[in-house]
DNA sequence: GTCTATATTTGGATAGAC
DNA sequence: GTCTATCCAAATATAGAC
């Protein structure tokens, strides 16, 4: 019982080599690629072999199993993001100014942490499975996603309180709603698009988020079934 | 070789008893639910068994395979709520109103039609391994999915050509916009909740979209990092 | 029509040579 | 560190008794 996987993975990992993480982060992204587009379960270490020029057993010097791979690849990205919207609800602007630079930072964090953020948008109610015994891992990813939710609900409740937020909405509902902006993109955003940058994006989000689509033009029909009494302009 | 399972699951196909359809309907709603909870591949035949009362066997019986069950459950909802968005976009109201409209009654398909289109939603990325080899089923799903897509498409750009909508966003982002609205609730929508109905989810997410949450109160602040000139109100 | 026992397949994971 | 040859578990699917 000499040459056992788990000690050589072990031991590399205590004393990684430069090419050691360079072949590592080459996995890690392969795998990040295919857990984007396939899926957590239809990804297989076949795929993630092929794509970063490996075959399966290899990936196991550098990891000890796919669940692995994919926790140590949600992280990162998904903290910052967080991180960078939690600082905007705590600065002294304004709710709107706040909605809006959530948005933006939002889609940046998507564009720059692509597809890793995306990959765990797509994974988010199967977490408990994935999890495994990784009860520490588990409470971290709660506990960020906690802190985002709560930021974003903090903000609409303190824009209702006010009065310059407005909606039919339970708070609640509207934070998901606001947050599923950003979030419904991982379905068809790609980075360096010639037709729009994440920044743009989370730009036009708030601008509909915040004042529609509604343009200047008056309607000339009397849209007779729109059901309340609000119109702005 | 004579009993052979297949031959009598189509020959109850052919001649169905009342007790036949019965069975088959529930086991299609227990599968319904468990892929709309757990997603398609975490669903076992197993959890649908026991979920319907009986066990993965049987189930041979009545479908010819999980992913047979699965496209048959998909299309039925999906078909009628597309067709219902088609009929507003072909309606003389106005852009705005069939924003309106079809929020609504693409909230009231969800309603009515718990956890199925749901269940959908949650695997559209992943039809081209579900369809297996079943080609019509595939077709079928991406041309009510294209006129789908194409009905809200081209509301949305009839409101921008006319200048009654009006967004930084490309026409086809701002389709995947609007549709992402309602379909992002698939996270946390459960019917006959006290908090909403279908109905005033679809109301208020047009609502949303059209003119915004900004509250008629002005801000104090004077908000220095908005991004762009316009300003509504 | 239902169910127990079992075959089959897929894919994650390991052993051990090199 | 890499790779071939396996092992093994899980889950889909089938055989055939009842």
């Amino acid at each position: 019982m000499v040459s056992r996987m788990a000690q050589r993975r072990e031991s590399a990992r205590k004393s990684p080599t430069e090419e050691y993480l360079q072949r590592r982060a080459q996995i890690f992204d392969a795998a990040a690629r295919v857990f984007h587009t396939k899926g957590y379960d239809s990804a297989t270490l076949a795929d993630i072999a092929q794509l970063s020029g490996t075959d399966t057993a290899s990936i196991y010097y550098y990891f000890e199993s796919k669940a692995e791979i994919f926790r140590e690849a949600a992280l990162d990205g998904f903290i910052d993001g967080v991180r960078a919207v939690c600082l905007i609800a705590d600065t002294a602007i304004s709710v709107e100014a706040k909605i809006r630079e959530i948005l933006i930072v939002i889609m940046e964090t998507h564009e720059k942490h692509f597809p890793y953020t995306y990959m765990l948008i797509r994974q988010e109610v199967d977490i408990d499975r994935i999890s495994e015994g990784d009860a520490s891992w588990r409470a971290s990813l709660t506990e960020w996603g906690g802190r985002f939710y709560d930021a974003v609900r903090g903000v609409v409740e303190d824009g209702i309180r006010e009065g310059s937020l407005q909606s039919q909405l339970p708070p609640g509902v509207l934070a998901q709603t606001i947050i599923g902006l950003p979030s419904w993109t991982f379905r068809w955003f790609e980075p360096a698009s010639e037709h729009y940058s994440g920044e743009q994006l989370g730009e036009a989000f708030a601008e509909l988020a915040l004042s529609g689509m509604r343009g200047p033009i008056p309607k000339r029909s009397s849209d007779s079934r729109s059901r309340d009494g609000k119109t702005v302009k």
